[in-house]
RNA sequence: GGGCAGCUAGCUCAGUUGGUUAGAGCGCUACGUUCACACCGUAGAGGUCACAGGUUCGAAUCCUGUGCUGCCCA
C-alpha cells in the first residue's frame, strides 16, 4: 500500500517539484509550426531590491494563465528577465557607496561605477529569478533576459536609431526636473510633491525712468526669491480690465452651480474683484500700456533692465497683478519666455549650486542664496510683505530632495505622429483592457502627445547612441560612412552635425580631423522597457520566436505603469514591428496594509515572500493572492510579525514596523526585523512578517492531501484502468451522478473565470467545491461503499476521478501540492485515464496534463438538487442532535415525512443518512409519524423527527419551538402584506408574484407543523 | 482643481441584468480525537449593507447629494 504521511511537507515537495519541472524543461517553449501559441512576457522587475508581496501577486497570476494555457495544449512561453531600472539602481548604489566608503560617484569614475552596479545586478537579479523560482512561476529559464544586456541592447540602439532617421528624435533645451543630488533629469513620474511650511515674499522692482503718472514700482511675489536673479521680464496682463471681467464671470456661474453653503465665499471673491476693478484697475492699464511702449524696470540686486511685458499669465485678479518671469527656472515662466522671445538666463549649476549668471551668489547653495537674496532685498529696502504660505513643493523620487525646475540640453522622442496608433488598437479594441475602465487613464495620458524625454544624465543605462561633429561638411559625412545603412545623421542648426548608429560602436573616431563626441547621457529606463515585448523575443533580427510569440497574448501588471510603461510598450512595439504588442491587459489589484498604505520597502510595512514560502508554502501564498484578486477592489493585509522563539503574534503598526528588533510581549525574548543593521541585533533570530490570510491556503494543501492519503489507503489491490461505465447516467448512483455533474459545472466555471481573469472567484469556488463537496460530502458518502466488495470499484474509480480532475483544475493555483500529488497518485493509479485524455498515456506530471473538459451532459440540474435535499436531512438530523447534545455516538431513530416523490429519492440514500448523521432511518413516507417523544425539524419539503426518548430536554424544545414559530409568524405577516398590497399583485412580474404565494404558504405549513409539535411536547409534560 | 475606486459580520472580503430569511474565510461560543485530515469535524452566535434624499410594487444592488478612505492626473 502507497501510504503518505499524514501532513503535506511543502518544503520536501517544493524541492522535488522544481527539480521534476527542472530536469524535464517543461516549461520550456521551442517554436513550432501548427500549434495554438499562448505568450506572456514577465513585467520585468527591477533590479533595485528583492520581490515583496504585490511581485508575488503579478507573477502568481501570470502563473496562472500559463498553466492553464499549457494544460490546455496551446505552445506557450513565459518570458522571464529583469529590469536595470536606471536610475532607481544607480541611486540605491551611489548612496551605499556614500554611507560605506564616503565616495562620490565622481571619486569613483563612470567605469568603476558601472562596475559596482553589475555587480549588484548580478546579487539581485539571482536572488529575484530564485524567489520567482520558490513562488513556482513556470518561466521558459532558459530564455531569461535583462533590458540591458546584448540582445536587448541592439534592440535599444536599432529602434533610436529608426525613430532618429525619421526625424522623431529631437535635442532641445527645455525645462526639466533636475534632481541637484543626482544630477539628473528625472521624469515627471519620477516626481512627488510634499506640502511644506514656506514663505511669499512681495519684492519691489522699480521702474526706470518712470514718467508723469506713471508707478515708480511694481511689485512681484514669490515662493523662491533666489530665483529674480534669473528674471528677465515682468509681466502684466495685456487687457485687465477683460481679464477681470471674465474672471468675475466665471465666479457668476460656479455660484450658481454652487451649493448655498459656499455661497458666501464666492460672493466675497466676487466683492474682491469689484474691489480690484476699483482700486487697481487704473494702475494694471498703465502698466499694461507701458509694457507695449516697450518701457523696463530695474531688477534688484543684479541691477539689470528687463522689460514689461504684457502676457496673459499675469493674473489681475490675483496678487498685485503682475509677476516676474525667470523663463529658465519655472514651468510657466519658460512658456511666458518662448511666447515673448524674453532671454533666459540659468542660475544653477547641476549640482544646485548657483553659477556666474547669479553675480556675487555665485557658489552659494540655493537654500544658502535665499537666505542672501531676502537678507541684502531687505537692507535694500525692497522687501514688501512676507506671508507665511503653505507650498506644494516638489521632490525627487529617488533622492529625496527638492527638484529644481532646470533648464537643459534633453533628447526628446516626437510623440504626435507615435501615439495615434497605440490610441487606435485601443479604441478599436484590438487590444482590450481589463478591468475596462482603466482604458480612461490610458486613453487620456496618451491622447495628451506629450513629447517623451528619454535623456538621462546618468551612467547607468543604454547610452545614446548619438555622437556630435563640428567644422565638417555633409560631404564629409557621406564619405566617412560611405556604404553604412546604420549610419544616419542631422544638422544641429548651429553648423554641427548630430550622428546615429545602431552599431555597438561607431568605429570613427573623427573626420578630417574634427572629433567625433559621443553624447554623455543615458536613456530613460522606459525605452528599453517598452521594447521588451519584442526586444526578448530577437527582433530586429526576425527570429522563429518573434514570428511565433509576438503579439503576445496578455500583460498582467499593476495600473501604476498603464502609462508609463504599457503605453510606451503599445507605441514602440507598433513602430517597430508594425503589430500591437499584446492583446490584452490585465490590470490587476494592488496590496496594502492594514492602514490601507501601500506596502513598500520604504515604509517597512511589507512582507517578504520568501518568509511565507517558508513558513507555509508557496501554494498557501498563491492561494492566498489568487483569492484576493477580485474586479474593484486594492487588498487590506493586516500584518503581524511573529516571535520566532515562541511564535505569538506581533500586530505591526506605524511605530513598530520600522524597528530593528522588536521585544515579544509573551516569552520577551528579542527578535530582528528587515531593518535590522547593527551586529547586534543581525545576530538575533528573524522575526518574519506574516499575515493570517496565507493559512487558509496551508489547511487547503492539508485538505487535498489528507483527501489523497483517504483515496491512496482504499486502492489496495485495485486494477486502474480507464474511467468507464459513464455512458448511461441512470445506471449509477445518485451520489456518483451528482459528483459527474458537479464536475462538468465547476469545470465550466473554472475556465470561464480564467479566460475572464476572474482569479477569486476561481480560487473560491474551487475551494468550496473541493473541500465543501468532494471531501465533506462525496468522500465521507464513499466509506460504506469502499467497505462493501460490490460497490468498491466504483467507488474506487469515482473518487479517482474526482480528485484527478481536482488535481489539474487546481494546478495552475497550488502548482506544488498539486504535482506532490500527482506524483504519488502515479505509483498507486498510475493506470487511470480520463475522458479528456485522449488516445495517449498518462501525462508523467500534472503540469503537462490534459485540462479537464468535462462533457456538459453530466450537468444535470435535477440531480443536483436532489441531492441539496438528501444533504439537507442530513444537516437536520445533525441540527437536533446539537441542540438536544445528544453524544456524538449515540444513534438516534429517525422518522422523515415526506411526500412519495422525495420518498423515492431519500430511499437509496437512508444508508448514506444514517452514515452520515449516526442515525437508524425508522420510517420514511408521507405517512412516517414522529415517535412519542420527537424534536423535529423541517428541510427541502420533509419534516424529519428524531427520536430521543428519554434524552430530549422538553423545555429547551418547547422553548426553541415558541421562537421559532415566532419568527415563522412574522415572516408570514411580511409576506401576507406584501401579497394583499394591489400595487405589487398588479405590477409584479407574475412569477415573483408566485414565488411570493409559494413562499407565504411553505411559512404557513411550517408554522402549522410547529404549533402542532408545540402542542405535542406541553401535552407529553403535563 | 479634475478623474477613478471603495465604505456589507470583530477582521479581510464575495454578493452576477433590482425579487426568498444578505454569504465565505479567519476570529468567537459549545461539543467532539482508536475513524483521511485538530492544518480536522458538527452545530451556533454575530449585519440599520457609511449617511440623507429619490426612482420602483420592491433597493446592498439604480439615480442624486453628503461624509470618510485610497489611488491617478494637473
Amino acid at each position: 500500500m502507497h501510504e503518505l504521511p499524514k501532513h503535506y511537507d511543502h518544503r520536501a515537495a517544493q524541492a522535488r517539484c522544481r527539480d521534476l519541472w527542472d530536469s524535464s524543461r517543461a516549461w520550456h517553449a521551442e517554436p513550432e509550426a501548427g500549434r495554438p501559441v499562448y505568450s506572456i512576457v514577465i513585467p520585468p522587475p527591477n533590479v533595485t531590491g528583492a520581490l515583496h508581496l504585490g511581485h508575488a501577486l503579478n507573477n502568481t497570476l501570470q502563473d496562472v494563465l500559463v498553466r492553464t494555457r499549457r494544460m490546455q495544449g496551446f505552445l506557450t512561453l513565459w518570458m522571464p528577465g529583469t529590469d536595470h531600472a536606471g536610475i532607481a539602481t544607480q541611486a540605491v548604489v551611489e548612496r551605499r557607496l556614500l554611507e560605506e566608503e564616503k565616495l562620490s560617484r565622481h571619486d569613483l569614475g563612470r567605469d568603476a561605477l558601472v562596475d559596482r552596479i553589475w555587480a549588484w545586478k548580478a546579487q539581485y537579479e539571482k536572488r529575484i529569478l530564485g524567489q520567482l523560482r520558490d513562488l513556482g512561476a513556470s518561466c521558459d529559464w532558459d530564455r531569461t533576459r535583462f533590458t540591458l544586456d546584448d540582445q536587448c541592447a541592439a534592440a535599444v540602439r536599432e529602434a533610436f536609431s529608426r525613430l532618429f532617421q525619421k526625424g522623431l528624435v529631437r535635442r532641445g533645451k527645455r525645462l526639466v526636473n533636475w534632481d541637484t543630488f543626482l544630477q539628473t533629469a528625472v521624469s515627471d513620474d519620477e516626481v512627488f510633491h510634499e506640502q511644506v511650511k514656506g514663505h511669499f515674499w512681495h519684492i519691489r522692482y522699480d521702474v526706470i525712468e518712470p514718467r508723469a503718472g506713471e508707478p515708480e514700482s511694481v511689485t512681484v511675489a514669490t515662493t523662491r526669491p533666489e530665483t529674480l536673479l534669473g528674471d528677465t521680464a515682468v509681466a502684466v496682463h495685456p487687457s485687465p480690465a477683460r481679464a477681470l471681467d471674465a474672471a468675475e464671470a466665471a465666479l457668476r456661474e460656479k455660484r450658481a452651480a454652487a451649493p448655498a453653503k459656499e455661497h458666501a465665499e464666492i460672493t466675497a471673491a466676487i466683492e474682491a474683484i469689484e474691489a480690484r476693478r476699483r482700486d487697481l484697475l487704473p494702475h494694471l492699464e498703465t502698466l499694461a500700456a507701458m509694457a507695449r511702449d516697450g518701457r523696463t524696470v530695474r531688477l534688484p540686486l543684479l541691477g539689470r533692465a528687463i522689460p514689461l511685458v504684457a502676457d496673459e499669465w499675469a493674473k489681475p485678479d490675483m496678487g498685485s497683478g503682475c509677476v516676474k518671469i525667470t523663463p529658465a527656472h519655472d514651468p510657466n515662466d519658460y512658456d511666458v519666455g518662448r511666447r515673448q522671445t524674453l532671454p533666459m538666463v540659468n542660475i544653477l549649476n547641476p549640482n544646485g549650486t548657483l553659477n556666474a549668471e547669479a553675480g556675487p551668489y555665485e557658489g552659494l547653495t540655493i537654500q544658502k542664496a535665499r537666505t542672501r537674496v531676502v537678507a541684502d532685498l531687505e537692507a535694500a529696502g525692497q522687501v514688501v510683505e512676507v506671508e507665511d504660505r503653505v507650498i506644494d513643493l516638489a521632490h525627487s523620487d529617488r533622492s529625496k530632495t527638492p527638484i529644481e525646475p532646470y533648464l537643459a540640453d534633453q533628447w526628446f522622442i516626437r510623440m504626435d505622429e507615435l501615439a495615434q496608433p497605440a490610441l487606435d488598437a485601443v479604441t478599436d479594441g484590438r487590444i482590450r483592457i481589463v478591468p475596462e475602465r482603466y482604458a480612461k487613464s490610458y486613453l487620456d495620458w496618451l491622447s495628451e502627445k506629450r513629447d517623451w524625454p528619454v535623456s538621462r544624465q546618468l551612467w547607468w543605462g543604454h547610452r545614446i547612441p548619438i555622437w556630435h561633429v563640428s567644422g565638417v561638411t555633409e560631404a564629409d559625412l557621406a564619405g566617412a560612412f560611405a556604404g553604412r545603412e546604420t549610419v544616419t545623421w542631422r544638422s544641429d542648426d548651429v553648423g554641427g552635425w548630430f550622428v546615429c548608429s545602431s552599431d555597438e560602436s561607431l568605429g570613427v573616431e573623427s573626420i578630417a580631423g574634427h572629433a567625433l563626441v559621443r553624447d554623455p547621457d543615458v536613456l530613460d529606463t522606459w525605452f528599453s522597457s517598452a521594447l521588451w515585448p519584442h526586444s526578448t523575443l530577437g527582433w530586429p533580427k526576425q527570429t522563429a520566436e518573434l514570428a511565433t510569440f509576438y503579439p503576445t497574448s496578455a500583460l498582467v501588471t499593476s495600473r501604476d505603469i498603464l502609462t508609463l510603461w504599457v503605453a510606451r510598450m503599445v507605441i514602440m512595439g507598433v513602430f517597430d514591428t508594425g503589430a500591437i504588442p499584446f492583446h490584452e491587459v490585465y490590470i490587476h489589484p494592488k496590496i496594502l496594509d492594514r492602514y490601507g498604505e501601500t506596502m513598500s520597502k520604504s515604509k517597512g510595512n511589507g512582507v517578504d515572500p520568501v518568509d511565507v514560502i517558508d513558513a507555509l508554502g508557496a501554494d498557501a501564498l498563491r492561494f492566498a493572492l489568487a483569492g484576493m484578486a477580485t474586479e474593484t477592489q486594492d487588498v487590506r493585509m493586516p500584518v503581524d510579525f511573529q516571535c520566532p522563539a515562541c511564535g505569538h503574534l506581533i500586530e505591526q503598526t506605524v511605530q513598530n514596523r520600522v524597528r530593528p528588533r522588536i521585544d515579544c510581549p509573551k516569552c520577551h525574548k528579542a527578535f530582528r526585523t528587515q531593518w535590522a543593521s547593527s551586529e547586534a541585533d543581525l545576530a538575533l533570530p528573524r522575526g518574519p512578517a506574516v499575515s493570517e490570510k496565507f493559512e487558509a491556503g496551508r489547511n487547503f494543501s492539508n485538505k487535498l492531501w489528507n483527501a489523497t492519503r483517504f483515496v491512496l489507503m482504499h486502492l489496495d489491490g485495485a486494477t486502474i484502468g480507464p474511467i468507464t461505465g459513464l455512458d448511461d447516467l441512470t445506471a449509477i448512483p445518485l451520489e456518483d451522478r451528482w459528483l459527474l455533474s458537479r464536475l462538468a459545472s465547476v469545470s465550466r466555471e473554472a475556465t470561464l473565470a480564467i479566460d475572464d481573469y476572474r482569479f477569486a472567484e476561481l480560487s473560491r469556488t474551487l475551494y468550496a467545491f473541493a473541500w465543501d463537496e468532494f471531501c465533506s460530502a462525496y468522500l465521507e458518502l464513499c466509506k460504506a461503499r469502499l467497505a462493501d466488495p460490490a460497490r468498491r470499484d466504483q467507488a474506487r474509480a469515482m473518487l479517482l476521478l474526482g480528485l484527478d480532475t481536482i488535481l489539474r483544475l487546481l494546478h495552475p493555483i497550488m502548482p506544488f501540492v498539486t504535482e506532490e500529488i500527482w506524483q504519488h497518485l502515479g505509483v498507486a493509479a498510475g493506470g487511470r485515464r480520463m475522458l479528456w485524455d485522449g488516445e495517449g498515456t498518462l501525462a508523467p506530471m500534472v503540469m503537462t496534463a490534459a485540462w479537464p473538459i468535462v462533457p456538459e451532459a453530466w450537468i444535470d440540474p435535477r440531480t443536483e438538487s436532489q441531492f441539496g435535499t438528501f444533504l439537507a436531512v442530513v444537516a437536520a438530523i445533525r441540527e437536533i442532535r446539537a441542540r438536544q447534545n445528544v453524544p456524538p455516538k449515540t444513534r438516534v431513530a429517525v422518522a422523515v415525512r415526506a411526500d412519495s416523490s422525495i420518498t423515492s429519492l431519500l430511499e437509496p440514500m437512508t444508508a448514506s443518512i444514517a452514515a452520515m448523521a449516526v442515525a437508524d432511518i425508522v420510517a420514511l413516507g408521507p405517512d412516517a409519524v414522529a415517535a412519542p417523544s420527537a424534536a423535529s425539524a423541517t428541510a427541502a419539503g420533509c419534516d424529519v423527527f428524531v427520536d430521543l426518548a428519554d434524552l430530549v430536554d422538553v423545555d429547551a424544545e418547547i422553548a426553541r419551538l415558541e421562537k421559532e414559530n415566532e419568527k415563522t409568524e412574522g415572516f408570514i405577516r411580511a409576506k401576507q402584506a406584501k401579497l394583499a398590497d394591489e400595487k405589487f399583485t398588479a405590477r409584479a412580474p407574475a412569477a415573483v408574484v408566485a414565488k411570493e404565494q409559494a413562499q407565504l404558504a411553505e411559512f404557513e405549513a411550517r408554522l402549522t407543523k410547529g404549533r402542532e409539535a408545540l402542542e405535542d411536547l406541553r401535552k407529553r409534560k403535563s
